[in-house]
DNA sequence: TAGATTGTTAATCGATTAACAATC
DNA sequence: TAGATTGTTAATCGATTAACAATC
């Protein structure tokens, strides 16, 4: 029972999804002193069968020690590898309304090895003043910053008008990949990443989910 | 070509978060004056197929005019109507650290119909202080908020640590759907919708994409 | 050892895409 | 009318689930 192709195999979106749940999960069960977890406990805790979690940890470079299943340990070890958690990443922020300023103060990131390197905004009185301890710039320096700090990744918290422009323009810049969290889509070509984490669109489903389950529940 | 089944299909998750992406696009075409769309174009502006766009486009209680296309104005009022964009909802955010204040003051919520009616905190020193006009509540007071004013949704910005316990508190409370924006999964019963914008999950995502771009580069 | 749990193959399910007659 | 574009059925693709021999 060998886990014989060396992680070659791409991971799909969905079960790279899974795989940050599995990370929470599993950071949780190191607290808690956990060594051992089985593939039936983690899928009761997300909601999915064994079968499906076994797949996803097939795209880990791990396996599991004897039959007491998998050690949490090395789990994490093997998760950590797979995000890249090892590293520290650079992050730019672009916009700085409530969101934008929020992520620029949030702990949370650096201490994930996301680190703010920058926050722009295209708004003259914003311009100069600062967010926590980093500057706000100018739009127009966002090219030569990307550039000169070697920015990993941008952060889109604009009005959602505003998204493609800022993308094309981060893309132009080289940055490798984008949060887009605007109701908008963005397009760009195949060699950037894009990933949606869309706060307000999440929302419009959820009013979607409860307004046809309530539908349903007069019928 | 009618619209033959009045719009009785449950919407699969992917679908309905595509509807989020032609809602934005939509609101964009009808402020540039432009009156019909084809389902081309809307592929094209969100990297789909027109097939997609159209299988889509049936899950509307709306049909196409005529060969020109769909007609952007009543386009936009069916997916009001998906969305349940005439009514307002009301929102409570759990945590009252950055993220969480920001969202309070995010603008584009009230905006969009979601009013924030109550945020909330288990910090003993957040307690009573104001985000803007809403005053900081204690989480003890969460069950009976949300009875009291009717509350729908729940946003979720705790550490990952707490997303679990919080979620469990809302259920209780009789709440209909919960924004997660943590790291971590949250179990519901089946009657409570879920929906998720992790934004660090999103980050971690990010990160093995890039990853495995770069070593593919290598090779 | 016997029981538990894996890694992996095959079957199923659902979502996307292709194809095309209908139609304005 | 002819061309464009739809609504809808059938084909394909990919992801999830079931099944089970392998094994510690």
């Amino acid at each position: 029972m060998s886990n014989s192709s060396k992680q070659r195999k791409k991971i799909p979106p969905p079960a790279l999804k899974r795989l940050t749940k599995y990370y929470a999960f599993v950071q949780e069960l190191l607290e808690q002193g956990v060594d051992y977890i089985s593939s039936q406990q983690i899928a009761d805790r997300h909601g999915l069968t064994s079968s499906t979690v076994r797949q996803d940890l097939l795209y880990l470079d791990f396996t599991s020690q004897s039959q007491r299943g998998y050690n949490t340990y090395e789990f994490k070890d093997a998760l950590k590898c797979v995000f890249g958690a090892d590293k520290t990443w650079k992050l730019a922020v672009i916009g700085a309304g409530n969101l934008g300023q929020a992520l620029a103060l949030h702990g949370e990131f650096a201490r994930r090895g996301f680190n703010i390197s920058g926050i722009f905004d295209s708004d003259p009185k914003k311009i100069g003043q600062f967010v926590g301890s980093t500057k706000i710039r100018s739009m127009d320096e966002v090219s030569v910053f990307v550039q000169e700090h070697g920015v990993d990744v941008a952060v889109i918290a604009v009005p959602a008008q505003a998204a493609q422009d800022v993308a094309d323009l981060l893309v132009a810049s080289g940055i490798k990949g984008i949060l887009n969290l605007t109701l908008t889509h963005i397009v760009v070509p195949s060699g950037v990443a894009v990933v949606e984490a869309r706060i307000v669109a999440s929302l419009f489903e959820l009013s979607h989910i409860i307004k046809s389950a309530e539908l349903d529940g007069l019928e």
